[in-house]
RNA sequence: UGGCCCAUGGUGUAACUGGCAACACGUCUGGUUUUGGUCCAGAAGAGUCUAGGUUCGAGCCCUAGUGGGCCAACCA
């Protein structure tokens, strides 16, 4: 029907592909599989984002299923994260499911391959098991149990399965061909006892079927079309694939797991491990803290569901090795947030701003525009007086001539309001600069369309009403790695490189409209970067997060 | 002493069954602008890891090499 107007990925291709040699469109259908043992992270929204994105476009179905075989890993507080991350996203599953639904099918299935000689329970210690399944350049050697017999087998499964044997004393394992030079055929371990109590199943089963012989049987209950997982379960899709000749009936439809890169994010480390350990440490308050990559942190910091989604699309898929620069995830906020955050005026670093020609005790209401890309965003009245805040950095005594803003002697137009000009300084016995003076022009109105109002300046300033600011939390973050290649991170100690100024929090000013809207929950926008209200913010504890910082070149120019 | 995967501007991806290497980010330049943001216009930047081969023609196919990655949890 429609003109792909984009060009297909490569994961596309292989559906397309799919579809012209038998697979019928209604047939497809899609999962996303997270372990509940921490939260989704920005690495997982790709992942969630080329599933969900599938179903979307092939009006197929994508199931939420929890790899949930590992009781000693996963937790329900980890299901509910996951689950409320994924709608935040945007995305809706078809069912929610459980690996450990599976778990009597599963254990069905193994006792027929047992009857059938096609696995076994081995007896020995998980060493001696690894030590003779070689290495990839050696082959390995039989279980002296590879040859029990079938009654034999059958007797201890069920003794694991009922608990009658000690945790780690015997597994059963698939009867494959300990000589392949793929590791994972030398007999895989299918089931192993674990005394743990399961979030779902509770103390009902004391074995647990290993991801190998779970994933691709749940697939093909699921009847998942396309399995899609990252490049290092490429040597299990042999595995995958034998596995599900033992259960496949030829009438139903046999998923396929195909392959793609993870994609890696420079300044940002993902593993679970390392960020459990950033958060036990203190170095961030938990797992949502708005410097972690998570998807509830990335939410807390401002960012939008959109722009995440836009960025999971835009970086593509490929099956290469690949570091994905920040910048591109923060193209993605500024793009999304450009287009819809009212802007509001807040002043981080205040010093006083004295019209000396303006009356004193006077207080003028003035209109701002809400989105100066978006008309429908309304305005807002912001008070104006003779007493302002504005940046310390806005202004330089002497300026050269890159230098946009306020200097003794030269004009520019503080936004919504007039056109000023600076005149002198007052310091303090250090030199420091405590006031500065100014004088306006009365006809310069901002929008009052008099000639003078339409001079041009060559800056312009944000500020407040020093008398009508009201005071805010302001927590700057800034990229919680120094280093950009997890690599390097994960080599030298991750922990070397968090960024000590990671988080900044200073006391800022705002104008007073700044209230309803965090009553209203509305984003925030001024020219230091965009600021959202922090999640834990009340109209009396006001907490603004920033998202992305402007481009380096006004760090530069400032110096 | 193995097997498998990968290789396209700085980054990430495109290039239909071989036909002038494209898009986005980033960078730079200019313009608009009630902040240097946004927006608009434009530029620079790879000849597709190397060497052979097939072909009228190769980023796409073949061979070898080089470089990178994955595989030796009772994790997923």
């Amino acid at each position: 029907m429609e003109k792909e107007a984009t060009p297909l990925n490569f994961i596309e291709h292989i559906i397309e592909e799919d579809l012209r040699t038998g697979y019928k469109r209604e047939q497809l259908c899609f999962r996303f599989p997270p372990e509940p043992n921490g939260y989704l992270h920005i690495g997982h929204a790709s992942s969630i984002c080329l599933n969900f994105g599938l179903g979307l476009k092939y009006d197929a179905p994508v199931n939420l299923r929890f790899d949930d075989t590992n009781p000693a890993k996963e937790e329900q507080e980890f299901v509910d994260a996951i689950k409320r991350d994924i709608k935040w996203l945007g995305f809706k599953w078809a069912e929610e499911r459980y690996a450990s639904d599976y778990f009597q099918q599963l254990y069905d299935w193994a006792v027929q391959m047992v009857k059938d000689g096609k696995a076994y329970v081995d007896s020995q210690t998980s060493e001696a098991i690894a030590e003779q399944k070689g290495t990839p350049n050696t082959p390995g050697r039989p279980s002296p149990f590879r040859d029990r017999s079938v009654e034999e087998n059958l007797d201890l499964l069920e003794k694991m399965k009922n608990g009658e044997t000690k945790e780690g004393e015997h597994v059963l394992r698939a009867k494959i061909n300990m000589e392949s030079p793929n590791m994972l055929m030398r007999d895989p371990v299918m089931y192993r006892t674990v005394n743990k109590t399961h979030h779902r199943t509770g103390t009902d089963w004391k074995i647990f079927p290993m991801y190998d012989w779970t994933h691709g049987e749940s697939d093909y209950i699921e009847q998942v079309s396309h399995s899609f997982c990252t490049l290092e379960f490429l040597p299990h899709r042999e595995l995958y694939d034998w596995f599900l000749d033992q259960v496949v009936d030829d009438d139903k439809l046999r998923p396929k797991q195909r392959e793609f890169a993870r994609r890696n994010l420079s300044h940002t480390v993902v593993s679970k491990r390392k960020l459990a350990e950033l958060v036990a440490a203190g170095v961030v308050t938990g797992w949502d803290d708005p410097r972690m990559p998570t998807i509830s942190g990335l939410r807390r910091r401002g960012y939008t569901p959109e722009s995440i989604r836009n960025f999971a699309d835009s970086i593509g898929v490929g099956k290469r090795e690949n570091l994905i620069d920040v910048s591109h995830l923060e193209f993605n906020v500024r793009e999304d947030l450009n287009k819809k955050v009212p802007r509001i005026m807040v002043v981080l670093d205040p010093v006083k701003l004295i019209i000396d020609n303006y009356p004193e005790g006077k207080t003028e209401m003035l209109e701002a525009e809400n989105n100066q890309e978006d008309e429908s965003a309304g305005y807002r009245e912001v008070p104006f007086s003779r007493e302002l805040l504005i940046e310390r950095d806005d202004f330089l005594e002497e300026a050269n001539r890159k230098f946009f803003r306020l200097t003794i002697g030269k004009e520019v137009r503080l936004k919504n309001a007039y056109i000023i000009k600076g005149e002198s300084v007052v310091k303090d016995s250090e030199g420091n600069i405590t006031e500065i003076h100014c004088t306006y022009d009365p006809d310069s109105k901002s929008g009052s369309g008099s000639e003078a109002s339409l001079r041009k300046v060559k800056g312009t300033l944000h500020w407040v009403s020093a008398e009508h600011a009201i005071p805010v939390e302001v927590r700057l973050y800034d990229r919680l790695f120094t280093e950009a290649s997890p690599d390097t991170v994960k080599e030298k100690g991750f922990m070397e490189f968090v960024n000590p100024e990671s988080l900044t929090v200073v006391t800022g000013y705002a104008e007073p409209s700044v209230k309803t809207a965090v009553a209203e929950d509305k984003f925030q926008f001024q020219r230091l970067g965009y600021f959202v209200i922090d999640r834990d913010s009340s109209p009396d504890n006001i907490i603004f997060n920033r998202t992305v910082p402007l481009r380096d070149s006004w760090a530069k120019i400032s110096e």
